[in-house]
DNA sequence: CTGCCTGCAAACTCTTTGCACGAAT
DNA sequence: ATTCGTGCAAAGAGTTTGCAGGCAG
């Protein structure tokens, strides 16, 4: 999903939400859809910002919510205290992330079977899944052999 | 590994480490390892002052690490904020977290192919995977049916 | 107009840290 | 005797929330 129909779907869900469409939502939304990597709230707060600069971060915190309940962005916790954010483009099939210890990047994999692993492993437990995730840590090979990671910031 | 033979690997990493060992550092690992279940940090600070009431909060935080790194115990996050710990009980091989998100439970379960998964979805990236987590949030079927999770706290 | 939405700042949660005292080696 | 470890309380990071005013519907 590009971002034009994305918007869309955004103003849409609002609506059918009773929610309202407000300026700072959607510099908030096109803030997010012009992002090619993950971004935290606080650079989100930037981006934003630069679109409308009335946006508040009490709104971005406050928005983040809705555009993952929606199924417009996807949150990653990869367990560094803030979260990750990343539009969803179209794929909603399982991905996984592999994050870079040297380049501190975080790289999304499609996992086709990560859902059928899910659900084998709850069903013996007499748990239905709702959702998984597999993160993987990983160093960088190039980093390794040469001191330096080519992806490194 | 059950508890005697881990206390002992404690002392031995501590005394390899440079570390002392102190009453505080044992009640907090006898603390941890007379658990069952996964436990917060904080939860692990009121089991250490069962057996040693001068035992303080920073020395619960600062001693966790010493206790993940030396392999003793596993830390899972879930993405609720605040960390989970578990003893290792000898069988280190890949483990996946079942979180139901019903009794709040989490459940670990092993999860042997997980590492080849990583390696091949890492090589694609040019990255060697150092380590990777599988966690599954899942709906208790029996609280779906009866309203009751016979799990639930 | 009505009531949701906003920005601000304070509050909150979990964790880390500076300091002076105390204990392990 | 050294030096590391400790408790305390304050600081820190990220996120949430109460409130009074503002704007969408």
């Amino acid at each position: 999903m590009s971002i034009a129909p994305a918007r869309e779907k955004f103003r849409h869900y609002l609506t059918q939400k009773g929610l309202r469409v407000t300026n700072q939502r959607l510099a908030i939304f096109d803030a997010a859809f012009n992002r090619k990597e993950h971004f935290t709230a606080e650079q989100l707060l930037d981006y934003a910002r630069s679109i409308d600069d009335s946006v508040s971060r009490a709104t971005v915190y406050r928005t983040l919510p809705i555009m993952t309940e929606s199924a417009l962005l996807r949150e990653v916790d990869i367990g560094t205290g803030e979260k990750f954010y990343l539009p969803i483009l179209g794929d909603s099939t399982q991905v996984a992330q592999v994050v870079c210890v040297d380049c501190d990047r975080i790289f999304e994999i499609s996992a086709p079977f990560m859902e059928w692993y899910g659900s084998t492993v709850s069903s013996k437990l007499g748990l239905t899944p709702v959702s998984q995730r597999l993160q993987v840590s990983a160093n960088c090979d190039t980093f390794r052999k040469t001191g330096t990671c080519p992806r490194r910031a």
